[in-house]
DNA sequence: AAAACTATTGTAAACGTTTACTGTAAGTGC
DNA sequence: GCACTTACAGTAAACGTTTACAATAGTTTT
């Protein structure tokens, strides 16, 4: 294959011993001359060192690997700046596995990728993994991390938003716009994940407070899709009772709003949108929308700090309603 | 650390030689009988092979390390989800690098971790590699395609569309929609790969075909981005002349389309557009865009097929005209 | 000048796996 | 009963690196 420390020592008359330390830059080990022949030498014949042989050895690895769900969580990639940053700082590589679009076999896949080679630890982002899956990474010896998803599972360590307070905090917002009919649309409230149901019980705790009786029909689950935006749009035009809508995510929220336009639905006169995560999405959108926003590169920083500290905590990070231009004040 | 093959010898007797070669599936080297034993064995015990050793070993890798530019490129799913296809169906592993926004020392970084390992090649999608990476890449013993850009230079092999023919194809069209006066946005003119100056060429021949020429001001270059789009929607609000643009990029097709409607101008009845790239983001904008479509699937499919295939020749995947809502036939 | 230390280098084992080479027992053909 | 296969399993070397231990020469201390 490529050029090894054996090559770099028959070069220059050194031991193998000797070019690895002044390699791997052992301080103190080797005297300046030396080193400055070596890395001549290594220069020249364009060495590079194999990091799975060093692994194998040092029985350790600077490599933390990211799991992430392909849907199209356009978040994934603040989060991801955010490792690196912190991996970054501590000198950490990253690796970056694709596990589908919550698809066991491709879940699977991702973690035994994972799992086969010396990794110091593994980052999950958004990732709901199946049962059998979540068995088979608790039984490695590898630390890990979930990011953007939190469980009730006391065993499992996320850094992610709390749930409770962005469904809280979105539907207080409307309350005070003025709106009374608030509907939740696009969350998931079946995963093994208590994301959506965390937000559905803020929501609820808010409208109680204000003497607002939750009704049933005010709720479209949905997958936090654009189709489940759409899907929920038509739904809520049947009724015609919500004056305002919380969405999973930016892509609910988009496809809400196109789906209100097909229905000539002027959005926010006719109707007020609040979007759950506020990336670039909400921004590009006509008329942009409002946003709970969520601080996708510091969930991203702190977690990667989490795994590299060996901190075993869980951590919310902090949300903030972003106001754009499709919520508007009823007056009552 | 976890367990060996050693743990498994030890536990039923037979030599990490025998162990082994059930565990990788020597067909014809161990009975039934044993193999029923080292697998109880080794599921007992949780035994997770370490691909490293196995790596340093036989000498070679069944990883596919992909690099991706970090910039706001939504088309790289559809790329990866192409390439982790043909990589399942040849048995292959992929992990993802991330190579910064156009910053050498990320670029640097993603390369180095990809070639201090073994793997067995690597696909940089849409990547475009500072003169000294690209010499570091060049230097190691790793084959490497390139994705979604292309390239002069006759040692570098790619797979991509033919950006000469996305520029003439998308002038032909707006020509065939009645403009005459057709501006080019957002597309770069600078960097290593030639991807802008083709469609420059491409869009300027469509014209010069059929008797326009081509003006200096109808071009506004930029890095492909949703600000460049803003941009360059400002620099053609001033003349007043284009009736129609192509953009670079869908989301300089976005910028445009978002700043002609601060501007006030209506698309497509005061101004048509039509994106390169035709993503998803193309269909949840109002107006829908009119869009270039490039087959990015079919890009990582066949770029990863070349990679392991040892196949070194460059591709063009097919290009199509889907039309959306942006475009206005205009009677002459 | 002996003793003790320091700076530098080398020797060899180890990490977890694969595999060429050997060995052995049982089966086959004559 | 002999030679020849066949089926299975073990021994040991190898991959590229790190590092405990040992060795050497030079320097300092006494």
């Amino acid at each position: 294959m490529g050029i090894t420390i054996k090559d770099i020592a028959r070069e220059t008359g050194f031991s193998v011993a000797t070019v690895s330390r002044v390699l791997s830059n052992k301080e103190g080990f080797f005297s300046q001359k030396t080193a400055t022949i070596i890395n001549a030498a290594a220069a020249k014949l364009g060495y590079k060192k194999n990091m799975a042989a060093t692994e194998l050895v040092t029985q350790k690895s600077n490599v933390i690997a990211i799991i992430v769900n392909s849907t199209k969580t356009n978040f994934s990639e603040a989060i991801i700046d955010g490792i690196q940053k912190k991996a970054t700082e501590a000198n950490k590589r990253v690796i970056i596995l694709y596990a589908g679009d919550h698809h066991a076999q491709s879940q699977q896949r991702a973690l035994t990728t994972a799992l086969e080679r010396p990794i110091m630890g593994i980052l999950l982002l958004s990732v709901d993994l199946f049962a059998e899956n979540l068995k088979l990474l608790k039984s490695a010896r590898v630390p890990f991390r979930f990011i953007s998803i939190s469980f009730k599972d006391p065993t499992l360590n996320y850094v992610a938003s709390d749930d409770y307070q962005i469904g809280y905090e979105a539907t207080k917002y409307l309350i005070e716009m003025g709106h009374r009919c608030i509907g939740l649309a696009g969350i998931d409230l079946e995963s093994g994940a208590h994301t959506g149901k965390q937000r559905l019980a803020g929501y609820q705790r808010a409208l109680l407070e204000n003497g607002i009786i939750p009704q049933k029909s005010w709720i479209q689950p949905g997958n936090y899709s654009y189709t489940a935006g759409e899907q929920a749009m038509l739904n809520y035009h049947q009724q015609k009772k919500v004056t305002a809508i919380i969405t999973g995510s930016d892509l609910v929220g988009v496809g809400l709003l196109n789906q209100a336009a097909k229905l000539n639905l002027n959005v926010p006169n006719d109707l007020s949108i609040i979007a759950i995560d506020g990336t670039y999405l909400c921004k590009i959108v006509q008329p942009q929308l409002t946003s709970v926003t969520q601080d996708f590169y510091q969930m991203g920083y702190l977690g990667a700090a989490y795994l590299i500290n060996g901190q075993y905590q869980n951590a919310f990070t902090d949300i903030e309603i972003t106001e754009r231009q499709s919520v508007k004040k009823r007056s009552l």
